[in-house]
RNA sequence: GCGCUUGUGGCUCAAUUGGAUAGAGCAUCAGACUUCGGAUCUGAGGGUUAGAGGUUCGAGUCCUCUCAGGCGUACCA
């Protein structure tokens, strides 16, 4: 449920009544539990407007406010800021069709978008390394969270597959297989090995640049090669996707290759709609206040990303007819796609109303602060990362005992994919952020386990009590109150994450319910001796509810949740 | 040089987009009916939000300058 819009709607309501024709502002949560659940702090800005002095109009909505409903009571406090407090039966009663709804309350968008997020983007060259870890879960939840929004989320893995080193690679290729001897099991060690091949041998290098042309003018025995190789490496890809648990497939791949037919296009396009200058023999586009200007295509004729980047928007914008187009890439390309963008909006490639989003992040560091680099200084690659986060989230399993090491195994991917995925979740995406194993499998704190914790508690309160729930929600006291009302706020929360795109507001939400959650559970019995029928009931209510919002939360996240620990 | 970006307790991060006394978690210290899962909970200490001005009822947040770090900066992606 939208709460904030339904209280602002009370809030207009009051205003309209009181003859302010201003459009007021929203309200905010409090921001201690004393100012109450929501307060409303227009009055302040209005006063200059209005040349009444705040009180004196906090009181004037005040006088019209409606306490039928959702509201049971309001205070004006400080310089005009309006306290307002939610009427306990009206968030039972939310919470109750809440906890039968199967979307928890949160209802499905009534204007979707359709939305194109652009995330992953591994180079078909190399094997992918933490420098793909971001992009990857950041977009994952992005794309997850507006599909469950009810969005029309169309995933778009831009894979790098072409480019002059492809040349030597399938050159390297087919000599392998002429050997027999084919390994592409490491793609690193082969790149490794056929840029050897390269630099040692003339003759090798001679046809790996020969190959380039071939593949370019579309030679069927090398495009052959060039296929082989791609379904290769991004059958590795897969197989990372399918360990990290994020839902790209084969369908969402739209790769390089895939716009090079248009690439002549755009350079003809911009000559004629956009402002195509020729200079040092490269084709490029001044953009005012900008010293670079962007070039589109090389001296020797050769395109460029930023010719690829104009020929994808123009086919997401004009194609897919998507009126948001989000890419999920590092901070540090963020010159190049202001430029980009800007181009495709003069040139038209892109119409007025559509949303060009850069979701820039930072860069992973080590624990020392610096770029997150194997011992002897090589890239990390993201497959060894991952099973080390199993290896590591296996030594946290208390009672190994009780599991089948199947079992163990299982519970231990959840885990530790999970830490990693909450770790770089949790912080806002724009700073850098730095990666520490203990700190990410940790119970304590805001980490994924501590979630994961929390679920498994409340399920195991479900196997204790195997009757049938059948009652009321009854608040009976503040702290009740507080989760209850958090609870509400789910939706909220989500449709804040998904504009900004910043998925640590979500993480944030849910720690801080989970927090109220625990508190709640320590100081409310549910099923020890002495608690009556009806309230056992109400609190089995709160329970059940609350484990079905952790897990939607973590869902939306890409993270898997276990009823026992 | 120019551009972008960051600077918040010892450490890692928040702060509802300009609102009340800047909040959490680690770590430190002190506690909790022999536990509905103690992998939890309660409490304490710790801050001139890098610094200086400015805008206004009100600034961690907006503007200007200074200091410090990171990144980008014409044919790689």
């Amino acid at each position: 449920m939208k709460l904030k819009s339904q209280i602002n709607d009370v809030i207009k309501d009051a205003f309209l009544k009181a003859g302010i024709e201003h459009a007021p502002m929203s309200v905010s949560e409090a921001t201690k539990p004393e100012f109450g659940d929501y307060q409303f702090n227009g009055a302040m800005a209005l006063s200059k407007k209005l040349g009444k002095n705040p009180r004196q109009i906090a009181n004037d909505i005040l006088d019209h406010l409606d306490f039928t409903g959702l509201l049971a009571k309001a205070e004006i406090a400080g310089p005009g800021f309006i306290n307002l407090w939610l009427n306990p039966l009206w968030i039972a009663a939310q919470c109750e069709s809440a906890g039968q709804d199967t979307r928890v309350g949160v209802e499905r968008r009534k204007n979707p978008v359709k939305v194109v997020v652009d995330y992953s983007g591994p180079n078909m060259a190399k094997q992918m390394h933490v420098g793909h870890l971001r992009s990857s879960i950041i977009g994952d939840t992005l794309a997850n969270l507006l599909t469950f929004l009810g969005d029309d989320v169309i995933r778009q893995n831009h894979i790098g597959d072409w480019g002059t080193q492809f040349g030597m690679l399938i050159a390297y290729l087919e000599e392998m297989q002429n050997d027999g001897s084919v390994s592409l099991k490491d793609l690193e060690q082969f790149y490794k090995d056929a840029k050897g091949r390269f630099d040692a041998d003339a003759g090798f290098a001679d046809k790996a640049r020969e190959y380039v042309v071939k593949i370019q003018s579309g030679d069927t025995h090398c495009l052959g090669l060039w296929q082989k190789f791609i379904d290769i490496s991004l059958g590795h890809c897969e197989e990372v996707y399918e360990k990290l648990g994020v839902n790209l497939t084969r369908d969402d791949v739209r790769a390089e290759s895939f716009y090079n037919d248009d690439l002549g296009n755009v350079i003809e396009d911009l000559r004629t709609n956009g402002t195509l200058q020729e200079s040092n023999g490269a084709q490029c586009i001044f953009l005012e206040g900008n010293e670079v200007p962007v070039i589109v295509q090389k001296g020797d004729g050769g395109y460029l990303y930023a010719t690829t980047d104009l020929a994808a928007l123009r086919y997401r914008a004009q194609k897919l007819q998507a009126k948001r187009i989000a890419y999920v890439v590092d901070a540090r390309q963020g010159g190049h796609f202001k430029q980009v963008f800007r181009v495709a909006k003069e040139a038209e490639f892109v119409p007025e109303d559509v949303k060009l989003e850069h979701i820039a992040f930072g860069t992973m560091m080590d624990k020392g602060g610096k770029p997150f680099k194997t011992r002897d200084g090589g890239t990390v690659k993201l497959i060894d990362l991952l099973d080390e986060a199993v290896v590591k989230a296996k030594e946290t399993i208390n009672n190994k005992e009780e599991y089948s090491s199947e079992q163990i195994e299982e519970l231990a991917k959840i885990i530790g994919i999970g830490a990693v995925k909450y770790a770089d979740l949790a912080i806002n995406r724009e700073s850098n952020y730095i990666f520490n194993w203990d700190k990410m499998l940790s119970f304590e704190g805001n980490t994924s386990l501590y979630m994961q914790y929390a679920y498994a508690r409340i399920q195991s309160i479900f196997r204790k009590y195997d009757g049938q729930i059948e009652g009321n929600i009854i608040i009976g006291d503040a702290l009740e109150h507080r989760l209850s009302t958090m609870l509400l706020r789910f939706e909220d929360v989500l449709m804040r994450t998904a504009e900004d795109a910043s998925p640590n507001q979500l993480t944030t939400y849910l720690y801080e319910l989970v927090t109220l959650f625990m508190r709640f559970y320590e100081q409310n019995p549910i099923l020890k001796e002495g608690v009556d029928e009806e309230t056992k009931m109400s609190r089995l209510l709160l329970a059940d509810l609350t484990a079905k919002t952790i897990k939607q939360g973590l869902d939306i996240l890409g993270i898997k949740v276990v009823d026992k620990l």
